[in-house]
DNA sequence: GTCATCGACTCAGAAATCTTGAT
DNA sequence: GATCAAGATTTCTGAGTCGATGA
């Protein structure tokens, strides 16, 4: 694991060091530099240190003493912490503040604000350096070194950023506007709504049909989504309990009742037939059902490369399979004998996988009524499992089913991926339930490992995992009112920091030339978590994949550019889920000679932000406003990005959406969807199948073409005067040229032929069919060859056609008119486009996932809201599943609601 | 008082399953 | 209306965040 590289930083910037540094920087724009960026000479800032070493509050010199500086030289790790764990800049803040109003407490911040010599329009500066990209979503793959990057996020990224700036100011605007409307409230009003800001409950409308369309029509005729939507199930909507009514101040407290039939064990395993083998050196082996148990782990997912191809799967798979055959006794050969298993190379898992696949293909094709058959005995199983009874009421279980035994599939280069996940024993679960209830019974045989009734807690079960220690829970359904109420939290708490934005802003461009190191590093970190949406970024263990976010980035995941390219940062990281976060972005100066600061002394796998961890960083967005942290800016910054588009397509007057069809309503929808998604680097694999969808897609648009080809040769032949018209011709020559290859066509033509010949021959098949099963004699082969001379002629015609297209060409409708072929090109033009559309729309969203954006960052009112403004009705863009989530958003969501 | 560890929760992409639409 | 592939949705469980806890 690479060093922490804590402490090897100054702990203050001196004035030498900021000028070597500005002899380092390439030379930018001077009027840049001059905006906001001057070190202050004349404002000492400190690390302001207590007699007893301990630390203190950042403050300006001139307000307090200055003191020894020797902590900051001490690594973060190493240093004494604060007060119950929190700086005592922000205890002292909160000291002093806590019990101001928001409002109140806004205008000091004003003051100090007023005293430094920092303009904030750096935070108006785009992030990226506008580059030529005119295609948002460009079709053609960059040729970059960065293969695994997707181009389409990384240039979509560039935009955004472009309109970050506007975003940004808006925000601004916004923040001050908040605050000049509460400052016009009474005193007393205003306190009140701050200290109950988080239990403000959406107002739902008074008729307002939970899970109708966003326009109030009925919900969608279509789908299974609405399908199962019974008349009983939507009487039980009405009774439906609505939360977001009530008021619950009550954190603490998740529930008073709660009943449930605890957790469903996955199935025993059921040893492999006898004639499955597991074979080592070519031979077939005999193992305990244990080990064998395991041999079938590994055996049944021979096609996941991402894992069996990994060296360090298979190895800990191994490794783990050689415990388990030692304590059953080993592996056997055919006589009985002992066989030593070890070498991993020798083993041959072809047989177990065989067998699995061919289980699953059996399953894959039973009959219909097979299928439903089993699949009400699954769902009968599992009935009791399906809900509890929380304080009186009916909720959904979310995860009951106990997570059966495997392989741990770590993501990325997991140190402990391929190990076994054992079988979770009902002595291992304990069961959290109400007082005095009935406590489920564990399978026969079995006990609880404990019972508990602790309702500050809102899982129903647990248990530990024997791969990491971690723990697992079996928690209430997304739809259920505890998370329901918990989402609504959490983006009223994103909408609580659209007040605050704007002078947090401004502190962090401030400090940004702050002479003490670790507040210095804190606002470029802010920076980054602000504009780029970074994650916070915790430390991590050893025993973990090596991957970051903003407070644990490394030297080595920053490239600073060179002259060519002034204050350009390329960040290339391993995120959550060793997702890699791979982009040029453009700073400010004042950021880029900080990083060149913070790379002083250091190598490239020390800290870049050694003076700073998330909890140091949370406390200080904690000062500024209750329960802030660095997780709250990526979901306002999601939310109101997404708001922000959606303003921006009210406004456009001249293409009104709301006149626009469904489908150019949803694209709209899913382009501003898609700018979060790229914010938030939300990413997914590109499918196996996808470039040949998109050749499919190709072919079908030159396919298009090529007929319109042919029809505007037989227009020549209609009305050979054409010939004369350049433009006409023009057209036919570039289609020829440009479009479609002689190559092409040739291929096209074999195609064309080969195609009839399937077509007659499943037609001659068919038929035979029809006629063997009605007890008929079937069609002679002669008569299919018969049929198949239509082919041979076609490919005589089309042969023809190649050699000369304009002699040969005809006329293929005797009734055909000049006006009749442009109306056929037309319509072909129109189908061309659509194919086009959904090819471009395909290529932007091949490497970028939006349902984690849709499902987690985007505040649904602002969906509802889209909805209803533009009349689109609500299941076009939230599922069955989501509008069970967010019916508190449905529920309570007009047109003008404003995030 | 400090700080590593733990507990409880949210967020995340892959895989599995279901639905839709073209042929 | 049967079949099949593509697309949409749901499920699964690993990977984060962040506050609490206790040595």
């Amino acid at each position: 694991m690479p060093s922490t590289g804590r402490g090897k930083g100054p702990a203050m910037i001196s004035k030498a060091l900021e000028q070597k540094v500005d002899r380092e920087v390439p030379d930018g724009d001077e009027d840049q530099a001059a905006d906001g960026i001057a070190v202050l000479d004349d404002v000492d800032m400190v690390d302001a240190v207590a007699p007893r070493g301990q630390r203190r509050a950042r403050k300006p010199a001139v307000k307090e003493d200055t003191t020894d500086e020797s902590d900051d030289d001490v690594p973060l790790t190493k240093r004494r912490k604060t007060v119950n764990g929190t700086p005592k800049k922000a205890v002292k803040e909160s000291d002093s503040e806590d019990d101001i109003p928001l409002t109140k407490r806004r205008t000091s911040a004003v003051k100090k604000e007023v005293v430094t010599q920092h303009s904030d329009s750096d935070s108006d500066v785009p992030l990226t350096k506008k580059r030529a990209a005119t295609n948002k979503r460009p079709l053609v793959k960059d040729e970059s070194d960065d293969s695994d990057v997707p181009i389409a996020a990384s240039a979509a990224r560039k935009s955004l950023a472009k309109e970050k700036k506007d975003i940004e100011k808006a925000a601004d605007v916004t923040a001050k506007k908040i605050r000049a409307a509460e400052k016009k409230k009474p005193a007393a009003k205003r306190v009140k709504k701050e200290e109950s800001e988080d239990e403000v409950k959406p107002k739902a409308k008074p008729k307002a049909k939970a899970n109708g369309t966003a326009n109030g029509t009925k919900k969608g005729a279509k789908g299974k989504a609405v399908k199962d939507e019974s008349p009983q199930e939507e009487e039980e909507e009405d009774e439906e309990y609505k939360w977001w009514l009530e008021q619950n101040n009550d954190n603490s407290v998740k529930w008073t009742t709660l009943s449930h039939n605890g957790v469903l064990f996955p199935p025993e395993y059921e040893p492999l037939p006898k004639h499955v083998k597991l074979y080592y050196d070519g031979k077939p082996v005999t193992l305990h059902p244990k080990a064998e148990e395991v041999a079938g782990f590994f055996g049944s997912m021979l096609n996941s490369e991402v894992n069996v191809g990994n060296p360090i799967f298979c190895a800990n798979f191994f490794d783990d399979f050689q415990t388990v055959l030692k304590e059953t006794g080993g592996a056997k050969d055919a006589d009985g004998k002992k066989v030593n298993i070890k070498d991993f190379k020798k083993l041959d898992f072809t047989k177990i996988f065989e067998y699995y696949e061919a289980d699953r293909e059996a399953k894959r094709s039973r009959s219909a009524a097979e299928k439903k058959a089993a699949k009400a005995e699954k769902d009968a199983a599992e009935e009791k499992y399906l809900t509890c009874k929380l304080d009186g009421r009916t909720e959904k279980v979310g995860n009951f089913r106990v997570e059966p035994p495997g392989l741990f599939r770590g993501r990325g280069q997991h140190p402990k991926t391929g190990r076994v996940k054992q079988r979770v024993m009902p002595e291992q679960v304990t069961i959290n339930i109400g007082k005095g209830e009935k406590v489920p019974s564990p399978p026969p045989g079995h006990n609880w490992a404990k019972v508990i009734h602790d309702n500050t807690v809102t899982w129903l079960a647990t248990w530990k995992e024997n791969i990491n220690g971690n723990t697992k829970y079996v928690m209430l359904a997304a739809t259920s009112s505890l998370k329901g109420m918990s989402d609504f939290k959490k983006f009223e708490k994103a909408r609580e920091l659209k007040k605050h934005i704007d002078r947090i802003r401004k502190d962090y461009q401030k400090d940004l030339v702050s002479k003490v190191m670790v507040d210095r590093q804190r606002a470029t970190a802010m920076y980054f978590i602000d504009k780029l949406a970074l994650r916070a970024g915790n430390e991590k263990g050893e025993d973990e994949a090596d991957t970051v976010g903003c407070c644990s980035l490394r030297l080595e995941h920053i490239t600073l550019s060179t002259t060519e390219e002034p204050f350009h940062v390329t960040f290339d990281f391993l995120g959550k889920d060793s997702i890699r976060y791979h982009d040029t972005v453009e700073v400010t100066e004042q950021v880029y000679k900080n990083l060149k600061i913070f790379e002083k002394r250091k190598s490239p796998e020390d800290q870049l932000f050694d003076r700073l961890n998330t909890p140091t960083l949370n406390a200080h967005l904690r000062s500024y406003m209750p329960g802030l942290t660095a997780k709250v800016f990526r979901t306002y910054n999601a939310s109101w990005t997404m708001a922000q588009e959606i303003k921006l397509l009210e406004a456009d007057k001249k293409n009104p959406l709301k006149k626009a069809n469904v489908h150019e309503k949803i694209l709209a929808y899913n382009e501003a969807n898609r700018k979060v998604a790229i914010l938030c680097n939300h990413q997914r694999t590109v499918g196996k199948a996808h470039d040949t969808q998109m050749e499919k897609l190709e072919y079908k648009v030159k396919e298009k073409k090529y007929k319109q080809y042919r029809i505007k040769h037989m227009m020549l032949k209609i009305n050979p005067k054409l010939e004369k018209d350049k433009s006409f011709m023009a057209d036919l020559n570039n289609l020829y040229k440009n479009v479609l290859t002689e190559k092409w066509i040739e291929q096209h033509h074999k195609d064309l032929v080969e195609g009839e010949k399937v077509k007659i021959q499943k037609k001659f098949e068919k038929e035979n069919e029809k006629l063997e099963a009605d007890g008929e004699k079937p069609l002679k082969d002669s008569e299919l060859e018969d049929r198949l001379t239509a082919a041979d002629d076609l490919e005589k015609q089309l042969a023809k056609e190649f050699k000369d297209p304009k002699k040969n060409i005809a006329v293929e409708n005797a009734n055909s008119t000049i006006e009749k072929c442009e109306n056929n090109i037309a319509k072909l033009d129109e189908s061309i486009q659509a194919i086009e559309t959904q090819m471009i729309d395909k290529e932007a969203n091949k490497t970028i996932a939006l349902g984690t954006s849709k499902l987690n960052y985007i505040d649904p009112r602002i969906t509802v809201m889209f909805c209803k403004k533009f009349e689109l009705p609500i299941e076009k863009v939230f599922s069955k599943t989501l509008r069970d989530k967010f019916k508190w958003a449905i529920d309570s969501t007009d047109e003008n609601w404003d995030f």
